[in-house]
Order: structure tokens, then C-alpha cells, then sequence
DNA sequence: TCCACGGGTGAGAGCGCTTCCAGCGGCAGC
DNA sequence: GCTGCCGCTGGAAGCGCTCTCACCCGTGGA
């Protein structure tokens, strides 16, 4: 089997060049084009990484960088979605996708990407507002598009959801059927998702013209932490709670059970993401749905638009959102 | 910043191939060594993984497949975990990890991968007894770790978990408790660990005396197989399931209380797993607990060894599973 | 004092590919 | 018929690194 470009030139008797040449779409008269593609097909070539990156500097390889503290990583679906987006979209065009979960610090993760000098650009899915690997690779000179994050003052393509509006939407919703009181279970602080949803939740709310002061309890967004700040909100009274991830929602719901109270009759609950169990929990629970398998392939887009056309500037991406209402809003009615 | 050898050569005085031997550990005088090494720490010096792989055909890259179908992939944290766990041990010693998902064929998948030329090792999660990825891979050079499968014929690593034992010492326990027509629902036939399993619940009924005839109904690892084969078994009588996993086991939990039968009382239940999600169960589920994050820890370190000597023939780690007892199978008693 | 030896070092030849540059032949224009 | 141009092609120079080989020099034995 031939292996290297010198087996394939002899074998369809041209140059290593012309060879090369054919295989990256040079000048080459169609006569010899055909004849050398014969070749390359009959022997299954396939260009050595290594060298090719080493010469052109490009090697097909692009990084994915999901650096999150393991309880948060795959906790949910959140990261796998996305991963399996980007590696269904990437496997169309890239020669592989290079991986770096949260296994070292940010400045080590960081050190040895940009170290590598294989990768031809990245795809970093960011929660938190600040982060210095963020930074680090937007202030290289490798492509980077940012999933889950907003960099409007740098050249970097972001893929998104408008969390802002999503919250508004389904705190909306909640007025709409008639809530007043309505908490909110924040997400974690920092996060670019926990902030928006705030923000969203009480754009909402002041158009409604409600109060939001004391409806505002810090979560974590899960479980336990969605728990315990629901019996604070029950204290403090209210009628509604939407909660900032799914996850906190379930918690919600223990506690308001534990109380003896009915949702949706005496709390109205509504969460986001639409993970799984989301419309399997007693009552299924409104929700919002985000795509994130979508996000992850429009990430790998946009990734290859910038690799393509370098000058064209970043672009810019951000995904519908859907309002899922179940019966943890709107009792009785049978929705979903 | 200096970029290249021959930068740090110049910079410590000496020649190129001393910086390298310096860099990779060759005959190099304690003197020049030092000064050279000041240098390096100096400049944060970074080798170029492309050159180095080109000239040495070592990357300190590895590879990492996991080729199972979408719906089976992230669906529980199985795969999560194992990439976490490799992902840690792998930053200890690797310089990356390539990361295959089941986004192409296995053959396309497979043809990457060698082709790649950049691989030093794969770890490959097989789930099931014939894949042609597996035997692909087993017959290139290319030095291969298999975790949750096990191939005796080959110079092939493996780490897994003895799958037998543990359903044995599962049906064992259910067996103790006084249960006499214990039935199984399986996982997907022609996996390694739903066949495992299957033989390790019919070798511990054996040994007790008891019959397993229409005691085995197919299951596919999930819960809504789980709850169809429960009601199959209901119907043909019996005091005790135990499930190939955990998600088999919400479904069958399903079943038998939307007959009204309660667990444990009247059937008992056992999944196999341990996912977050048993312990919340009502009643909480008795399973098996495998350590899947050590796991990959461990196939990213048979695959160091076996790097490192390349001789020493294969690697293979059997890991520790624990019987975790709770009430779906003890009732009343509260255990755990 | 001479020779054999060996640890430490540098020169240089690649690894397989891309890409610049020069050259070749054929065609149009004069 | 000769020059000029242009489309193709091959030669060759690297990309940054590893590793073999030869060499140098200092040491110990004869």
C-alpha cells in the first residue's frame, strides 16, 4: 500500500508536487488530474497529519474545550449534547476534534493549546462571564468560536441562546396565567446563563409592573440547592417560582410537596433546559427547551466559516429558544 | 518568545541536538544540562507536537473512540464518566486526547484513525462482542487499550468489570432474602455486559436449584423496554427481578406499582449501575456499583504501560464492583 | 609517553508534506 | 517565422524536530 506522496507520484508517474497538487485542488491539466486520482483512489491514501501540518501549518484537527469543574461537566446533558453536535458537524469536514475537559488548571489548558501549534482553531463552550481561558484564546491568533457566551468588543464568533428573552418569555408566561408573587431560583452567579435569566425574569416582571424585591434567591443549578431555596421563597410568600435550570425545579418540587402544598394550584413552578425528566416529573413541568445539539453543530459552522474566510470577521449566532408548557403551569388543562 | 530549537540553542550556546537531548532525557553533562534547562524554563519553551511527531512518530497524543449509537452514547453518565476519568489521567502524561464519537461509519471511523498517523495509542469503548472498530484497530500497530470487553487472543490491553460476578452476587443476594422465582430482564443482546450479566444471574440460579425458564425476557438498557418486559414477567409470576441497569429498573419499577404490587413486598427489585437517579428511586434500588470513572483512569494508564514497553505484552485490569443494598430489595430494614 | 576507550557534543540527514520558483511547451500576435 | 505570454509541471527548499554518526577531548592502562 502506498503510503507516502513520493509511492503515489511514482506510481502515476508525475511529480510529488503535481500529486500534492491534485490533492489540495491546485493547477493541474485534467488529463493528469484524472489519472492521478485513479491512483488515489485505487490505493486508499491518505496524507500523514503530521507533515502536512508541519508544512502548510494547516492540519484539519480543531479543539474542543468544555473546562467546567467535574459536578458540573456532565451532570446534566448540557456538555454531551453539545459534543455530540460538534462531533457530527466537525466529522464532515474536520480530520478530528482534540478534547480538553477541566482536567488541569485554566492556565495549563490554555498553555498547552496554544502550544500544541496543531490545532487549526476552537470551539470553547464558556459558562462563567470572566474567564481567563476565554481570554487567552481570543487573544491569540487562533480562530475561536464561544458556545454559551458573548464577546461583543473581539473578533470571536459566539454560538447562543438569547437566555435574556427566553426568561422573559416564561416569566411572562407565568403571569400571564395569573401569578403576581412570582420567585426566582437563580442559577450560579458569574454564569453568563444564571445572570441573563435574571435579567430576563425581572425585565418581565417590571413590565407587568410586579415587585421583585425579595423573590430573588441564589441556587446552584441543582437539585439540593433548588430545595433549599424554595422553603425560603415559601416563606417568604409567593405563588409562582421559576427556577433557573431544570435540576433546581425538581428540587423546587420536593419541597413544595414536602410542604403539602399543589402544583400547580398553590405554587405554579416552571424550570429551563427541557432535559429529559423534565416532562416526567409529577406534574411534567414547563419548561424552556433550548437545542443544544444544534448549538454544537452551528459552533462547528461557524468554526469552519472563519477557518475558510479568515477576513470575513466573526459571526455571529443565536438560536430560538421554545416555551414547553406542561402542567406545572396550567393544572387541569391537559398541555403535552 | 523563542519558538524553535535552533532560538534555544542559540540562546544556551550549545548545539540543536543537545537542547533535544536535554528536552528527552539524552547523555547530557550536569553543567550543560542545567544551563540549557534555565533557558527552557526561561523562554516556557514548547515543543511543536507536528515536527516531533513527524521525526520520532511520537505525538503523546491519544486517541479515544467511542463509537455507540447516539441514543446509547450520553443517555446515561457511562460515557461521561469514562471521559472524565481518562481525560484526568491522560492530562498526567499526554499532551491530548483525539476524541471519536459514532458520527461516522465504523469503517470510515476506523480509516481516520490509522490514517491519522498521529495516534500513539487508542482506548476504545466496545459495547458490543463483534465490532469490526475493535478488530480493526487490534490488527493495526497501533497499541490498544479496550475497555468493557475483553479479547484473550489478542496482544490487545483491557480494563472491564467482571460483569458475571457481579450479577451473580446481585441474584445471590435476592436469592438470600427468600426469593425463589426471580426473573431477569436483560440488556441488549450481543453486548458484553448484557451476555455477562445474563450468565452471572443464570449461573447463581443454577446453584441454588432454582428454574429460570421464561424468567428471562430481552430488555434493551432502558426504561421503557424495562417497563414492557416487567409486565411480561408479572404476567408469568414472579417475586423478584433483577435488571440489567438501572434505567431498566425505573421502567419495570413503573409497571409493578401501576399494577398496584408493591416493592419490596411483593416484588423485589435490582438494577445494576448505581446511576445518581437510584437512590432517589421510591423505594431507592439495590444495584451495582462500578467505578466507571476509574475505569478510564485505569485504560488510560494500561495504555502508559504499554507505551512505555512496548514489549511487556498487554495489560489487563478486572475492577472491583460493590453490591449496594437498599430497601427495593430489603424493605422496612432502612439500609442506606 | 603512547594508545585505547568512552562520555559528551555537533553536524547533518532525514520524517512527509507544501510551496516557491524556474522552466518547458504551445499558442497568439506581429 | 519569431517573440511573448501563459498554463502546467518538476526541482528543491524548507517546516521543526529526532537521531545516527563522527569527532573531540580527557582519562587510565601499558
Amino acid at each position: 500500500m502506498a503510503r507516502t506522496l513520493d509511492d503515489l507520484a511514482a506510481l502515476s508517474g508525475v511529480s510529488r508536487a503535481t500529486v500534492s497538487r491534485v490533492i489540495n485542488g491546485g493547477p493541474v491539466s485534467a488529463a493528469t488530474r484524472d489519472r492521478v486520482l485513479a491512483v488515489l483512489e485505487q490505493t486508499g491514501y491518505r496524507p500523514n497529519v503530521a507533515a502536512r501540518t508541519l508544512a502548510s501549518g494547516r492540519s484539519g484537527v480543531v479543539g474542543v474545550v468544555m473546562h467546567a469543574a467535574p459536578r458540573l461537566l456532565f451532570q446534566d446533558r448540557y456538555f454531551s449534547q453539545l459534543l455530540e453536535g460538534m462531533s457530527d458537524a466537525l466529522a464532515e469536514q474536520a480530520a478530528g476534534m482534540m478534547l480538553w475537559l477541566g482536567s488541569r488548571s485554566k492556565e495549563e489548558t490554555l498553555d498547552r493549546i496554544l502550544s500544541m501549534d496543531l490545532l487549526e482553531g476552537v470551539i470553547v463552550s464558556a459558562t462563567y462571564l470572566d474567564d481567563p481561558l476565554v481570554d487567552g484564546l481570543l487573544a491569540s491568533r487562533l480562530p475561536t468560536v464561544l458556545v454559551g457566551h458573548r464577546r461583543e468588543d473581539r473578533a470571536a464568533g459566539y454560538v447562543d441562546v438569547d437566555h435574556l428573552e427566553a426568561a422573559d418569555t416564561i416569566t411572562t408566561h407565568l403571569i400571564s396565567v395569573g401569578r403576581r408573587r412570582i420567585g426566582h431560583i437563580t442559577g450560579i452567579r458569574g454564569t453568563v446563563s444564571g445572570e441573563d435569566r435574571i435579567t430576563g425574569y425581572a425585565r418581565a416582571m417590571e413590565r407587568a409592573g410586579l415587585a421583585t424585591d425579595e423573590l430573588i434567591v441564589e441556587g446552584e443549578f441543582n437539585r439540593q440547592s433548588g430545595a433549599a431555596a424554595a422553603a425560603e421563597l415559601l416563606e417568604r410568600g409567593v405563588d409562582a417560582i421559576f427556577c433557573a435550570n431544570d435540576a433546581t425545579a425538581e428540587g423546587a418540587l420536593e419541597t413544595i410537596r414536602g410542604k403539602g402544598l399543589r402544583v400547580p394550584e398553590d405554587i405554579a413552578l416552571a424550570g429551563f433546559d427541557d432535559l429529559d425528566f423534565a416532562a416526567h416529573l409529577d406534574p411534567p413541568l414547563t419548561t424552556i427547551r433550548q437545542g443544544v445539539q444544534q448549538q454544537g453543530i452551528e459552533a462547528a459552522h461557524v468554526l469552519f466559516q472563519m477557518l475558510k474566510d479568515p477576513g470575513g470577521g466573526p459571526r455571529r449566532v443565536i438560536l430560538p429558544t421554545e416555551l414547553v408548557i406542561r402542567r406545572s403551569t396550567v393544572g387541569g388543562v391537559q398541555v403535552r
